[in-house]
DNA sequence: CCTGCTTCCGTTCACGCTCCCGAATGTTTC
DNA sequence: GAAACATTCGGGAGCGTGAACGGAAGCAGG
């Protein structure tokens, strides 16, 4: 290695990536030249096209990997100037997670260069309510991608398939219909959040105690994923902890009011709360109201308005943050990237969560008042 | 609001963004055609050019706003032929950080469309030690953009001024260099880093007790703001732990090595130890000599090889991961927006740390491994 | 021989943009 | 008043590629 010496002395190289031998791209043309073809044949053998005889194509091949071939994307993109068509079809609820998550896809796409892509809004009230019926709204047109979100997977599974035959590309996001036809997509590692929920709650309670799940709906993969985690973990880690049986709120308010109530008036009282939905206000109106605010350990999941000053004074220990913002983004891209790049991947994301505590709350709250930008968290 | 009623017995409905006024994205034609002037006009306006007056350059721009004019990179590309030169000009240490940095710059690279972009990658032995040199080496080349850690924005300010004196824009990663001429930034939000830091270890002390920071180069903004956080956190949230004085490594490892060992024979022994530079290894090694790994609480910087089983086994509490892969993909990408779009923005984008557990590790520890893929973390 | 069909390949145009040339109009100079 | 110049704008070539179109050759059947 005398060039190491070499570098030594200059402090400074160019790396050894041999990818400089061909200074200038050859293109279609050069092949053409070459060979002494015409272009047309040319785009014929390299995309695979009819009309042209084995040994011409061979011929080409051979030549363009001689030559070295590297297709010109700015020609290309500009002579297929396909317009694509993406339709999002999201719950309106819940606003603080879908919200963000939308914002992402349309950042992605209004920054996303040298394509053409159409973007329709679709809304339905609910996860799992409605979101058949927006689907099934979409088989009229006539998209080449929807972004959508699993509530209920194994009764999306027949429209999803009709969708997919029809030729559009189905993009699961935040949470998984891993037995669908879905093509792609972007979560966070579910299992994850629910680890990292029971491991924050065993640094504060070193003592035999009982602790709690609330989730929303277990139908949905990504919730019962979470639970999975959080017993998985507690198991391990912290066997001195007892986990009491999950709370479904069926993302209903009044639901999980009213069973928080329940639960903190049983007989077996948690120090410690994972509260794995969104949907946490409620639950947190029950805690403060029976004034165990602080004194019970709770993890939530996302960030929101209103749990801002709860995390601030240290009355949450901690929240999971689940980044939509993000999620839409990566989902974005990876639709893109599937659909420009000829069905080749099937790309799946699994998105670390960030956890928030008190000393890094700013640098997530500035978004929750609104200021949304587009930096990728 | 008769709609909402409709909305709610259709259960689905499109979003209500005034988005959708024009179909197709208008380009250069069409503002000309609405102008009854000539596409040779419109461009000359668009741009800046000479040879327009004031009084059309305003019509154009005012319907160009109108027409939410977005112009076709492809074709712009195709037609200037122009192909963005960029340098990536970084330390060959530390590893573990600037490799997955500078793949992030490559897959970010690779991925996008429509533009010819040509990368080099210079290296130099380590922060503050021949990065002068290396970027002076570029003033010989004609780079549109250079990507680069100052490891001491003074000593590099002149040189950053010249280069960017000859259309060269810097783009910072890492670190900053907030009194130099760079036009923009991607790092960690360093501030939190070290508040988290100084967090997690009041978490787990909760007497009296000394904790100790080991730093790499205070010269280093990054490295000083990591402290800074550190420090304020401590006093607010623990009066009780009292901060030893910081220890420089200067990112060599022997004399890592040899400070910590002092540290800890010293007289006012830390319980506690923040490691805010990425090379950890010499003060663990240190750590696990004295028999001192599981019984002071450690939080470490970044993630390679030798702290997963650290972490694993608890004898580390938490590290703070930088996100190098991802400070590459934003930093290219930024930049190269920044070069595409005419010079308008500013782009600073401080990244959250990601804080890993025991329970969260697996999902990062795949990446050290060397199975690099293109999850942004 | 012509007609009709298939297979293979050459030619040409268009994608949206930049840039150059020259025309049209306005302004100064002799 | 004509010529020389400045300013402003229209028109069009062409970047590399994809695709429509048409032509040439081969072959079968009449």
């Amino acid at each position: 290695m005398a060039q190491s010496v070499e570098n030594r002395r200059n402090m400074e190289f160019v790396a050894a990536k041999p990818m400089n031998s061909t200074p200038k791209t050859a293109g279609i043309k050069e092949i053409a030249k070459a060979l002494g073809i015409s272009i047309g044949t040319v785009d014929r053998a390299l995309h695979d096209r009819k009309g042209i005889s084995l040994k011409t194509k061979a011929k080409v091949q051979q030549m363009a990997d001689k030559l070295g071939y590297r297709p010109n994307l700015a020609a290309q993109a500009l002579k297929l100037n396909r317009r694509i068509e993406i339709a999002v079809v999201l719950p309106k609820q819940i606003s603080h997670f879908f919200d963000p998550l939308r914002e992402g896809i349309q950042s992605a796409a209004s920054s996303s260069v040298g394509l053409n892509v159409k973007l329709t809004f679709h809304e339905y009230p609910r996860l799992g309510y409605g979101d058949a019926e927006a689907l099934e709204a979409r088989l009229k047109e006539n998209n080449d991608g929807i972004v959508f979100t699993p509530g209920n997977p194994r009764k999306l599974d027949s429209i999803i398939h009709r969708l997919t035959e029809r030729g559009t590309a189905m993009f699961c996001v935040a949470s998984d219909a891993p037995s669908s036809a879905r093509i792609g997509l972007v979560s966070t590692h579910a299992y994850s959040s629910g680890a990292l929920a029971a491991e924050l709650l065993a640094l504060k309670l070193n003592r035999k105690a009982h602790v709690a799940t609330i989730t929303g709906e277990l139908a949905t993969l990504d919730h019962a994923e979470k639970l999975r985690g959080f017993a998985a973990t507690l198991a391990t880690l912290a066997p001195h902890l007892s986990l009491l049986p999950a709370i479904e709120s069926h993302e209903r308010p009044k639901e999980a009011y009213r069973q928080t109530l329940a639960l903190l008036q049983g007989e077996n009282k948690p120090q410690g709360l994972y509260i794995s939905t969104a949907n946490s206000v409620p639950v947190l109106k029950a805690l403060s109201e029976q004034g165990l605010l602080g004194k019970i350990q709770v993890v939530t999941t996302d960030l929101f308005q209103e749990l801002v000053p709860l995390i601030e004074s240290g009355q949450i220990l901690a929240t999971l943050y689940q980044r939509p913002f993000t999620q839409g983004k990566v989902a974005f891209e990876s639709l893109i990237t599937y659909l420009v790049e000829e069905k080749k991947t099937l790309p799946m994301t699994r998105l670390a969560p960030h956890i928030i505590f008190r000393s890094n709350l700013s640098l997530f709250s500035d978004r929750v008042h609104g200021l949304a930008g587009s930096e990728p968290f």
